[in-house]
RNA sequence: GGAGGGGUUCCCGAGUGGCCAAAGGGAACAGACUGUAAAUCUGUCGGCGAUGCCUUCGGAGGUUCAAAUCCUCCCCCCUCCA
């Protein structure tokens, strides 16, 4: 099996490491290694989606991948890469963030049978006794040395209050922990945590006369230099009730020219070879390649049903797709009848709505204000027919096979259904509580 | 605790009594061009069934015909001193 510093490394995970040399040999046998993810959500998003794809090559190569929830350091919050102190959280909203952070991390990683761990480190930071602890652990680390970090420096510009400066010290003794209790010589990370970790690794060194190695991740940004993951609705989430599977497909067909071979390797597990070769297309070749990183993307993240659901709607609103895709991505092209986005009454419709009261409501506009003005500008369409007038109003007549195609600008669309009265209001009064529970 | 500087619309940042729904930039959205790409140009960019009305400039009061702008109190942030 390949080395997976050389997996890793091939496929532009590997900002810097602590010896490549060391590494490359201590992969030579399993070992186990972590990762540490912020529960600051319940959900992780596309930016963190590089330490999962890390953790899921590491079990594919026979490793033992820890994720640790940082449940005690949240509380703390971390100084490192920003310019202001982070919000702190309670207790019960960490613990509850957790559990969402696992549902997702288990679509990436087979966490049975002990091939992987997850773990929160609450469970061993929020017992600590702080004259303890000061005498075990905070003797070796020095605060010249912690000053002069570049992480630090920052925020000494900004203020840096006491809670968070320690961060990196609780930070290291999560790596001095898993050593102990998990064998655990390996830590990755982003690269903002590159200071955490060489934090740990002395640590480790000075209690255990242990050996301990790390690896960063690059920072990720789109060619357009934007950081990955975020759209005008903000994050893009994992959990398909923040981010349905069609919209996250949607995300990733929309990637640069520039950045498809770039992220193929890195958030697909396609083969090399394959991303080698699309690495080698131009021009509109580009858009099926887009839509087998899409697919794959989607798959990974909601299984291959909710994917082929999305690139079969994607593929039926965008004409010009379904020829260029043929034979490329592996999928049985059925003609079949897409899922509604929402579903609307029949009597509710023969009355009329207001177009632009119609696209605020199912959410393709802000406001009607703004809905007002996408019409008026010429971006309103029902059944891709332009709407001409701000006073049009949707009623039965739109109908187009018990449907109505509802589209904003070039790309965004919402396919509404009539349904019975009855039907229609039990999946309102549905879509309402659920909406009033994700609130909390 | 003392001295000083700040908190403006999604973000940065002007504005220091009426001409302010608030310059400029960024982001975003729409149109044209296109390949569901990028770049470019144009327009929009608080809310409202809308040639008008309503709500915004940290919070609460006050002065004034009129307050983001002046006064009082409070909250928060930063810098320096302790």
């Amino acid at each position: 099996m390949d080395n997976l510093l050389d997996t890793l490394k091939q496929r532009g995970f590997v900002e810097q490491t602590t010896g490549d040399k060391a590494i490359h040999e201590l992969f030579g046998k399993p070992i186990t290694g972590y990762i540490g993810f912020d529960p600051t959500a319940s959900s992780l998003h596309v930016g963190s989606l590089i330490p999962i794809m890390a953790l899921a090559h590491m079990q594919r190569h026979g490793h033992r991948p820890v994720a640790v929830v940082g449940g005690g350091t949240a509380l703390v919050g971390d100084p490192s890469g920003k310019t202001e102190m982070r919000k702190m959280l309670t207790l019960d909203e960490v613990n509850e963030n957790a559990k969402g952070i696992k549902k997702q991390l288990a679509r990436f990683v087979s966490f049975e049978q002990g091939r992987a761990l997850l773990v929160n480190n609450a469970d061993w930071l929020t017992g600590l006794h702080y004259i303890s602890f000061l005498r075990d652990i905070g003797r070796h680390f020095s605060v010249n040395r912690m000053l002069a970090t570049e992480s630090c420096r920052l925020r000494l510009e900004k203020g840096l209050n006491f809670i968070e400066f320690n961060y990196s010290v609780l930070q290291a003794y999560d790596f001095l922990h898993l050593y102990k209790t998990e064998r655990c010589c390996m830590q990755m990370g982003g690269s903002d945590q590159w200071g955490n970790i060489v934090a740990g690794i002395e640590l480790i060194r000075r209690v255990e006369q242990g050996a301990a190695y790390g690896v960063t991740f690059p920072l990720i940004t789109t060619s357009s230099g934007e950081k990955m993951g975020k759209t005008a609705k903000g994050a893009v989430w994992l959990d398909p009730e923040r981010t349905s599977p069609r919209e996250y497909f949607q995300y990733w067909i929309n990637t640069d020219d520039r950045d498809v071979a770039r992220f193929m390797a890195l958030f697909t597990f396609l083969p090399m070879e394959k991303v080698r070769e699309v690495d080698n297309l131009e021009g509109v070749d580009l858009n099926a390649a887009k839509a087998e990183l899409a697919f794959e993307a989607t798959k990974l993240a909601h299984g291959e049903d909710e994917a082929r659901d999305a690139l079969e709607d994607a593929t039926s609103k965008f004409a010009n797709l379904s020829a260029s895709i043929r034979g490329r991505v592996d999928v049985r092209a059925k003609l079949s009848v897409t899922k509604p986005d929402s579903f609307m009454s029949r009597a509710r419709l023969a009355e009329g709505i207001p177009a632009f009261k119609l696209f605020h409501e199912v959410g393709l506009s802000d406001s009607s204000s703004a809905a007002r003005r996408l019409i008026q500008q010429g971006g309103g369409y029902v059944n891709d027919r332009r709407i001409d007038n701000i006073d049009t109003v949707i009623t039965c007549n739109d109908l187009n096979n018990k449907e109505i195609l509802l589209r904003a600008g070039k790309k965004r669309y919402h396919r509404i259904r009539v349904k019975s009265e009855r039907k229609a209001e039990a999946e309102n009064s549905l879509a309402k509580t659920k909406k009033v529970v994700d609130k909390f």
